[in-house]
DNA sequence: CCGCATCCTATGGGATACTG
DNA sequence: CAGTATCCCATAGGATGCGG
């Protein structure tokens, strides 16, 4: 209990292990990776990320809202208006979100490759 | 123009929405940081990390090896011994992935506090 | 335009038991 | 030790329709 405090997400039941949760997941990241160049609003998100259902996206970015990590702001306009951004504290993630994503389509084609080898061989065995 | 066949997370067919996908995934994620010191045995990953099955840690290593981001090496002992490795490729996931899983670390306070913060507001709504 | 409510299916993933 | 195979349930998430 003195100095335990060292969270680790290799711990079932850490609160960290929770977070990472909330981040493993892509449309979160896809959300956050679409929010790092500024407020967007509804339906424009969901027009970038091809293929998100409405009730997936709202469901998605209130969970990333009680976090802390986006914000959303209402304008009383007609019919209303609504923006999501990045907190200071979902600044934080971008980079790391940014470079899991450049990740997977810089490193898309070896990923393939590595697939079809497998299948290849005894993968694909029937 | 150059080269526009860049692929894009956000299309919904692109090939690296499957890597991302794939890495958006608790277990894959804990699963590589757990590797990134060096090969470990089957079972050791799994008193590793707390509260995965065996179930689904044997799938999420075979989807992984197919992908080619881990190794899979038998050696003929008795009783058989497995050793799971980071591949080249998966070594430059390394970075990336441990940045995540140390945001989760680092910053789980400042989640857990706006989650409160939201529940005390009108999250909790009933 | 934003988003909640409902229905319904597919999948994820835990528990358990058995093989090489 | 390192898996594979079942059973089985909880949840994710798509489709659709309504309300503010």
């Amino acid at each position: 209990m003195t100095t335990q405090p060292i969270y680790d997400v290799f711990e079932n039941h850490c609160p960290a292990r929770m977070v990472l949760d909330r981040l493993a997941d892509k449309w979160a990241l896809l959300i956050l990776n679409g929010l790092k160049d500024g407020p967007v609003r509804f339906n424009s998100i969901r027009r970038n990320i091809k293929g998100i259902s409405q009730k997936v996206l709202s469901q998605t970015l209130k969970k990333l809202e009680r976090d802390g990590i986006i914000s959303r702001a209402v304008f009383p306009t007609v019919p209303v208006t609504v923006e999501y951004a990045l907190t200071p504290l979902g600044h934080t993630l971008t980079e790391t979100v940014d470079a899991l994503a450049h990740w997977a389509e810089d490193h898309m084609d070896s990923v393939v490759a590595a697939q079809q080898a497998y299948d290849a061989a005894d993968g694909g065995r029937v």
